[in-house]
DNA sequence: CGCAGGCTTGAGGTTCCTCAACGAGCGTGG
DNA sequence: CCACGCTCGTTGAGGAACCTCAAGCCTGCG
């Protein structure tokens, strides 16, 4: 019932959301899935589009050679499972518990021509799809891996309500996955921002935004703190201020 | 009452979209752009849409630092310039001298109200363009500079209608832009897979392929060719790669 | 002929990956 | 209760891949 003002962010369309919205009553099936389960599987047919209400999902395609990439993580609010042709080019897996409403894929097109609001609700969502795929082959493409741990901490927390204290709910694996690189570079990266105090990690699964401006340095003018701190302590072996030893 | 024609099969652009073709005529603006010149800039206001009748256009961003990257090539029959939101996310440069049909954006309120298979159309396109897209970030986040530059050729061979010499229109610090590259590397990799025989460089602006069918092993299972000729020529500089033993 | 721009090639350096080990948390079973 | 195995996260050492810097080449053009 929590579901109301998912895309409502934007002033582009006229607030017309409710009409996709109400339809998740009539027409949307209730489902849950465990901690790791697969909700569809590459290759399967597309017969059915989702809501996540609550818990994340990821969006996953292996390659032959046992690699694994992440093409997206979807967050309470956001639909899933809409794709071009027939057969999934992901899988889909519950990266948390969560429950989702499931709807029927051939459905749509009654809807677009009876409701054409609800086309264009549905265009809108997958050109918001299409921005954040570009968007991530530009991170991928031109981002070292200190941009791209950045880029992703901030992403991450625009979708928690620009929150600084950020739940990390998927694993470090997931998180080198979806950056394309590895786990061990991602976790030394993290470790390094936590060393330069632009980022603090209480846990695992937690990460303390402490100076959102300089990551956003970061991720826009390349400047990175890492590299900075390196030289720094190569120059000048004294001990940082802060860690003990 | 139900629409029997399911979902678009795999022939996609062909069937219905006579509907969407037959708009040109009505509503589409003829324009002439010179080789290089901008279409419209990244930040500029999203007021028309494109289709590309002749030619080649780029879709290119700007980084702080001087990067470039490179969204997107589009050939004839592309569409382009159908964003989210009002503000261009990149700017579209002619790669080389084009013809395009340009139309309001705003008629597509209109369109989609009044003909759902022109709306379908439209969301056809962008699912599309979302599939591109995942499909370049998998290929940015995890080929390495083979694997990519493979996939490039392969994917402008599909694009030619599996042509086996194949019209390269843009530069090679374009493609190394799109590929996440730098020009040397770019260079390089076509040098070697020339060297190996997988392709012919007749001149800098057509390839050969000579083996589409182990430029497609390449990129699935990611076995490179010029790291095996490398080692093979250190070890034994006279045999010839192409056959296992 | 000289120049400019695009392409190619080489040498050296940096980043990130690979391989390896270790520690923390956690459920299971003795 | 502890031992044990297992997964996940972290850290180090060394190497490979790619980038940076630099030079040379080719073609077209004034």
């Amino acid at each position: 019932m929590a579901v109301s003002h998912e895309f409502a962010e934007e002033p582009a369309t006229e607030g017309s959301s409710e009409t996709l919205a109400s339809l998740q009553q009539q027409l949307g099936v209730k489902q849950h899935f465990k901690r790791a389960a697969e909700i569809y599987a590459e290759g399967s047919q597309s017969k059915h589009w989702y809501q996540v209400e609550a818990g994340v999902v990821r969006s996953v395609i292996l390659f032959a050679d046992g690699q694994r990439h992440i093409a997206n993580f979807n967050f309470a609010g956001d639909y899933f499972g809409l794709e071009f042709g027939n057969r999934r080019k992901f899988s889909a897996e519950a990266v948390t518990d969560c429950v989702l409403y499931r709807y029927p894929r051939r459905t749509i097109e009654q809807l677009i021509s009876e409701l054409p609001q609800v086309a264009r609700q549905l265009w809108n969502l997958s050109l918001k799809d299409l921005a954040q795929a570009q968007s991530r082959a530009t991170v991928l493409g031109r981002m070292n891996a200190t941009m791209r741990v950045a880029s992703f901490l901030l992403e991450l927390s625009e979708r928690q309500g620009s929150a600084t204290l950020l739940d990390l709910p998927m694993s470090r694996t997931d998180i080198a996955d979806y950056l394309g690189l590895t786990i061990e570079t991602t976790c030394r990266v993290l470790t390094r921002l936590a060393e330069v105090r632009l980022i603090g990690i209480p846990d695992p699964h937690h990460i303390q935004i402490i100076d959102t401006r300089a990551l956003g340095t970061i991720t826009v003018e390349g400047f990175d703190p890492v590299r900075e701190w390196l030289s720094r302590s190569a120059a000048n072996p004294r001990r940082r201020p802060g860690t003990a030893e």
